[in-house]
RNA sequence: GCGGGUGUAGCUCAGUGGCAGAGCACCGGCUUCCCAAGCCGGCUAUGUGGGUUCGAUUCCCAUCACCCGCUCCA
């Protein structure tokens, strides 16, 4: 368990500019997040380290870049129009929250009452339950909130006029994207079975109990691969792909000890899926889902061949056999993940009589990779020069303002793994001193070597 | 969405029906120079909108946000 609370890491990622809230000046909105500066250079480590692992240096699989607007069709098929229209009510006395059609349901089956529950207005709900004095299940009373319906998606309206039929939502996963793409990448690619779509974007959903800083927000970013196999081979890529993502994680700094890796039983399987594990992390806030795998079957694409009319297959190229291959889709929140990341970095040392906080954040993920600091002004110029070279290739930080302790602080704090510092003997040796942030053990190095050494440093 | 709690400077907290304060942080200057030194100067606040009042940061109402509990899953 990692021993921040979030209490604190809230306040460092305002404070230093990872994570500040969003709208704040007009006094907020509910779970809205803005990155700061260094918090957006944390995500982009993220997401290209992601990118750099399952797209670029993957024998198998493609990237895509689909538009969060789709035609509404798709989310008839995938299940989410019809599948997340639950409506919801309240006990007033107890404030249980219940479905309406299932009260409905449950007291007609008690009373030999022959009601057709699939298909009633919400209306019709509400006016039953009022007649027929429905009692609470939980507190035995007949006082509820009125209906309200819960949809998870959006919804908004594409063209000038606000009516039904130009109401589309914004997608609630990026993964239909992926499938809807199927045949194009198919096709462009020249991709053999086994490949995979890999995909980084934003994706909203209404949901329900949002909270916990960025952990569970109602816009959010997922890093999503659907892998297709042929239906013989999807358990084996499940579990290849289970291990690949634990050994992302592990490459990127998250302690083995705060990962936990969790099979759903039959029960808890999605309509779709017919193996899940959740990788969890140990938040502070209690174990929590990081990152799902899930063998989707060929549930999409035959859901999506049979709404759109088009065939969705694949032919093997030396038999000539049609098939709709099974998808193996190892799924990610990026934000939950820049969370994790920080919470695991997290350390307060207690030094003498005095406390430093420290980010022990990867290189790799790291929002500077350096700090250039001269350690008195009159070194500045060649400081400055020294950033300039390494600019080019790196994010790092030139800092000449305050103590050289007070600035390794502020840079220990932000997970600054490296401070460079330029004194008096680098104009004798052309050498400077490499303090490092996790053992403050200094080394010394030619100053024409760093932009090779920090490379190293940044192999992951 | 429901119940409970909290809103004063970037942060931690004072305070008052009548001029809003401290420490830390931040910025500038001097000084020092390898782990939050010192001195001088400076910036910054009553969440928002109403009401009561001669006057409200204080009292009242609403609203918004945050924190804690109930239905989730990236």
């Amino acid at each position: 368990m990692s021993d921040v609370s979030m209490d604190k890491l809230v306040a460092l990622c305002k404070s230093r500019g990872f994570v500040y809230p969003g709208s704040e000046i007009y006094g907020g909105l509910a779970n809205a997040w803005d990155y700061g500066p260094i918090g957006i250079e944390v995500k982009n480590n993220i997401k290209q380290a992601w990118w750099k692992k399952f797209v670029r240096q993957s024998p198998y699989n493609v990237g895509l870049d689909s538009a969060i607007l789709m035609n509404p069709q798709v989310w008839v098929a995938s299940g989410h129009v019809g599948g997340f229209s639950d409506p919801l009510m309240d006990c007033r006395v107890c404030n249980a929250r219940f479905r309406a059609d299932q009260l409905v349901e449950e007291y007609a089956r008690q009373n030999d009452m022959d009601v057709k529950v699939d298909g009633m207005e919400a209306s019709a709900l509400a006016s039953f339950i009022q007649n027929h004095n429905v009692p609470c299940p939980a507190c035995g009373k007949c006082s509820f909130t009125d209906i309200r319906k819960f949809n998870l998606m959006f919804k908004t309206f594409q063209g000038v006029t606000e009516n039904s039929s130009s109401e589309i939502y914004l997608r609630p996963e990026t993964a239909q994207g992926i499938f809807v793409n199927f045949k194009n990448v198919l096709r462009t690619s020249r991709k053999k079975l086994p490949f995979g779509i890999a995909q980084i974007g934003k994706s909203f959903r209404n949901e329900i109990t949002p909270g916990n800083f960025i952990f569970r927000t109602r816009e959010f970013e997922q890093m999503e691969l659907e892998f297709f196999c042929t239906p013989d081979e999807d358990l084996q890529w499940f579990v290849y792909w289970k291990d690949f993502c634990v050994n992302f994680l592990h490459s990127i700094g998250l302690k083995s000890e705060n990962i936990v890796l969790r099979d759903h039983d039959k029960e808890e399987l999605s309509h779709y899926s017919n193996a899940t594990t959740d990788i969890e992390y140990r938040y502070p806030f209690g174990v929590k889902e990081l990152w799902g795998i899930a063998d989707r079957t060929d549930f999409d694409l035959k859901a999506h061949a049979g709404e759109s009319g088009q065939t969705l297959e694949y032919m093997d190229p030396t038999t000539g056999e049609r098939i709709v291959p099974y998808c193996i889709e190892p799924s990610v929140g990026v934000d939950r993940l820049m969370l994790a990341l920080l919470c695991d970095a997290y350390e307060e040392q207690e030094l003498d009589n005095d406390t430093r906080v420290v980010l022990h954040l990867h290189p790799v993920i790291a929002p500077y990779k350096a700090a250039v600091l001269p350690l008195q002004k009159k070194f500045a110029e060649t400081a400055l020069e020294i950033f300039n070279d390494l600019s080019m290739d790196f994010m790092v930080d030139y800092d000449t303002s305050g103590s050289i302790g007070r600035r390794y602080r502020r840079h220990d704090e932000i997970g600054t793994p490296f401070c460079i510092t330029v004194d008096a003997q680098t104009y004798e040796d052309d050498t400077v001193t490499i303090r490092d942030r996790d053992t403050m053990a200094q080394i010394r190095l030619n100053k024409a070597d760093l932009c090779t050494w920090l490379s190293d440093q940044l192999v992951f």
